[in-house]
DNA sequence: AGACGATACGGAACAGCGTTCCGGATTGTC
DNA sequence: GACAATCCGGAACGCTGTTCCGTATCGTCT
């Protein structure tokens, strides 16, 4: 295998148009997004591209395609902010609950994110799927931690938290009198083995 | 006044096919409820009921209306047991944790019941609504009974304890790895003082 | 430079949804 | 039996996401 690949065709490189229209669909998705929630019309974000219908099913699947390309980097950065805070906070329990509450500020900033993690819609669900791929792991590291510390509740399956704190964000955009964090502070705190 | 409402005029009582209807509808609805989900198109609840979809608007302003009715004696059922369980469980916090198992079980057993609550969909919005009007003061009830009794720590909103709990039922039909009652009997938790 | 094939684009077209609307059928009353 | 009030059915509208293909553009090779 002196190639680049196994069995790879000598493909062509992508035209620079397909290259710039990608770009141009990122950047219009990411600012439809913000003003009208995840949950936008596909035309809307084709028209603020000033681009065809076709050529967004061209370069992404569907729309949750084009959210998981708009938030990735971020969903990554917390990921990676995980490890970090391990080893900055005073403690394994410390950086598991200031994890979770950057997790929360990610989730409730972006309009309709929370919404669409919750949501039933196919396209959707595959989008908290991408998430909690990435997510996951990184929870799972961070209850280990804490479990090892001995400071909470063996047992907790990471997938199911974070699975839980997602659907806790659930709404909280069209209604003041809900607040994900409260909840989740809670929960976390039943976490907590009581210090006796 | 000695009319039997303020300035009523004489109404006819509804033609017996329309009360026929509506009961054929609820009849229909309950029946595809439990096989496609609250979720289901309206066409599929007027075709099994063997009626046009103008009928349906007639006697439902939607789909949401539609739940409302049929399942809404569930849910006076479960508000009413909130008192009973206060009376007959050994304490407070024991017949709130009875009452939110009560309540998850109704939530769980419907089919896409739970994520219609977790819905952004103003229809189903207003049905969140209508169930938490109903079971707000009751959750209220029994947190204040488990405070007054030193067993949770205060300052609990019923309101966002209820919300919370219908979020956390959210997407437990599509995820074999997700029981949303492992989270809220760790949430109720977290509402527990320990008992040092 | 010119031409030709691969690639990408645009938007019409389709299917499915909730909801509205009104001509016509049904019912209760006089 | 006749006449209103009431109610029904389903076509029609507007809005979705998604597919499809004729056309335009790009990159390359002569």
């Amino acid at each position: 295998m002196t190639e680049r690949d196994t069995a790879a065709p000598p493909r062509r490189a992508r035209r620079v148009d397909a290259r710039r229209n990608e770009q141009k669909l990122l950047d219009a998705a990411a600012s439809v997004f913000v003003a009208s929630g995840v949950d936008a019309p596909i035309r809307e974000i084709a028209a603020e591209a000033g681009v065809g219908l076709g050529t967004i099913y061209r370069h992404f699947p569907d729309r949750t395609g084009l959210v998981i390309a708009v938030y990735g980097h971020q969903v990554e950065t917390c990921a990676e902010a995980g490890r970090q805070l391990l080893a900055e906070e005073p403690s394994p329990l410390d950086a598991l609950l200031a994890w979770v509450e950057r997790f929360v500020d990610f989730v409730i900033t972006k309009h309709g994110l929370a919404d669409a993690l919750g949501s039933d819609d196919p396209g959707f669900q595959r989008l908290h799927a991408h998430f909690l791929d990435r997510l996951v792991p990184v929870c799972a590291e961070l209850l280990a931690a804490a479990e090892d510390a001995g400071q909470i509740t063996p047992g907790v399956d990471a997938y199911e938290l974070m699975r839980g704190i997602g659907n806790l964000c659930v709404g909280h955009e069209s209604d003041d009198r809900y607040d994900p964090r409260h909840l989740i502070r809670l929960l976390v705190r039943g976490l907590r083995i009581a210090e006796s």
